[in-house]
DNA sequence: ACGGTCTAGGAAAGCGCTTACCTAGGGGTT
DNA sequence: AACCCCTAGGTAAGCGCTTTCCTAGACCGT
């Protein structure tokens, strides 16, 4: 492994005068010695160390962003805006999956900390549980007070910059679309209970029901996990229990989508399906989805953009409507 | 930003076994010191910075991945098996997006070289243009000499530990079910041009199209850039311009995702659609997508297990079968 | 020809950590 | 009681780079 000392060895420099030309530093170098060192360096196949260069320039480059998970296609859009951002800024990505454990988020935060990364974004629901809440913004708070900077999307128990979608209003259109349509009997299949963005949609959902008066009963709302496959199997179950059922508020679109293929495995049953998120995917399957939009892409943008810009006095909160795609899933009663 | 030195300051004890008790190092240590310094490490918040940890025990943990799109679902799948397998062995993990842009795939090599990452996994197609493959090389060649280890899924023009599928027969796969069914006027939809996956799968479908004593036009053949929306509008534009096209191959699920929409556009027309990679999407969309199945997970965990064993003395390619996976998008002409 | 002012390049001090090596004291042996 | 050995802990030398500060020579003016 060729080191800066090689290289200047080779081009008989000294090894500050081998770092000002590699690193183009404003100080003036005779051509003859710049012709030597980047020689030298293509020869050597030289690469500088980036461990070494961060620990001598002690100033932070590298940005951490912590999702759920990337293969998911709801992060996966986030993550697309948040690295747009990022890349457009000259700025390494490294990108964390916490598969929803609290403890490895944990971790992860502990681990972009010691990367002394300038900033962590982090996106996914937050946890309902206090003491879970509470553990994390330790965490965090110890890498703020080292001067890093944080941004989150969709966790509102954090204070500080956040990038918040309207999660509450969004559970509330979806409910008032079902029952401005006819349905009552309506049926929830919710993601993870621990989670802050189950929360906040089913109580929005809540809140179309009882301007009309209704209230969705416990018994109708079932959890999954978020996901295609889990959300097919709860479905598939939702509707042999509740054949009167004829609407589904599913809490995301992966679980819409597995609940339309649920329906397909019951003919018999015509039953509404509504969404949560609007993926790319929601305007493809059959009967198109009608979905609650977020704007995934968007979302990553603006909290890349909190979290690289400078430090502001107060936590800036921005707040994102969210949007109600009518498409074929859904029908009066 | 707390150090070791205020840690072992604050603990009353040296650096040095302020190190020795946080790493858990085999010296033993009196019972008394080791509390003292953790409750420093606790009371200080410290984090210890990686960069130096990395810098003083110069051993590489770290292991970067380049995909073309982590946001795109073929990608995402290969990458959460690159994970798993990672995540598994205690690795942090750097995923870099290249965006089918050689240029910017060069950059993170040299990038990920500079972080001292102990492997390098490179996703996606290669790229056809000799000059652009041989740059390309030499870096990774340089890379190797420092001791990094490197495996590439399906590029086959680089020699070295790598996962391929067999392009070239699903490609064969596809075009023979296409032509078993009687479809003759057959069209294609490609990806771009200058990569090997797009060359491999249009010369397997050639191949079937000579079994059956035939040829596949070059004016049927559509470029367009393995997108969904790029697959529609490409597949719009293919379907006005051949009205007796009865069957289309798109090179991959995202564009038949597209060239499905573009049909339902064009309610008059009923043409046969087969996709590859076998992307989850494939079962849920209007009519299920017949596909050439590539274990996209199962790729990503042989490579990124390849990359972390220990180095051969030979390249090991470990040849992938892909498989036919028959849905409702094809039928007999 | 002399002193003064620039300037290009080098010497060396860290950045925060690990670890090989050293030391001092405690305990065992005879 | 003298000796040796072992062990817990400390000292300090790097890891590879950046950057401040310094030096020596070039150049200018008079």
């Amino acid at each position: 492994m060729a080191t800066l000392a090689d290289v200047a060895r080779h081009a008989g420099v000294s090894t500050a005068t081998a770092s000002r030309i590699i690193n183009g530093s404003p100080k003036p170098v005779a051509d003859a010695l710049r012709t030597r060192v980047l020689a030298a360096v293509a020869e050597l196949k030289y690469v500088p160390n980036a461990h070494a260069q961060m620990l001598a320039r002690s100033h932070r480059s590298a940005v951490g962003v912590i999702v759920h998970d990337v293969s998911d296609p709801y992060f996966a859009e986030i993550t697309r805006g948040l690295q747009r951002v990022a890349t457009a800024d000259g700025r390494l990505v490294i990108i964390c999956n916490s598969f929803r454990e609290p403890d490895r988020e944990l971790e992860y935060i502990d681990l972009l900390h010691a990367h002394q990364v300038a900033a962590i974004v982090i996106a996914g629901s937050g946890y309902l549980d206090p003491a879970t809440a509470a553990r994390l913004d330790d965490r965090l708070r110890a890498f703020e007070a080292t001067g890093g900077r944080i941004a989150v999307i969709g966790r509102h128990e954090h204070t500080g910059d956040a990038v918040l979608p309207d999660n509450e209003q969004g559970g509330y259109l979806a409910g008032s679309h079902l029952l401005e349509l006819g349905h009552t009997e309506i049926a929830v299949l919710t993601g993870p209970t621990p989670l802050t963005t189950t929360f906040d949609r089913l109580k929005g959902l809540q809140r179309a029901a009882r301007k009309f008066g209704a209230r969705i009963p416990a018994a109708r709302i079932h959890a999954a996990d978020f996901t295609r496959d889990g959300g097919e199997a709860v479905a598939a179950q939702l509707l042999a229990e509740h054949p009167s059922v004829t609407a589904i508020a599913a809490l995301n679109d992966s679980m819409a989508v597995g609940t339309l293929a649920a329906l397909r495995a019951t003919p018999d049953r015509r039953v509404a399906v509504i969404g949560f998120d609007d993926m790319p995917i929601a305007r493809d399957v059959t009967p198109a989805l009608t979905s609650v939009r977020l704007p995934l892409t968007e979302l990553g943008e603006r909290a890349m953009t909190l979290a690289l810009g400078t430090a502001g006095d107060a936590p800036r909160v921005e707040r994102v409507k969210v949007e109600l795609i009518v498409r074929q899933s859904t029908w009066p009663r």
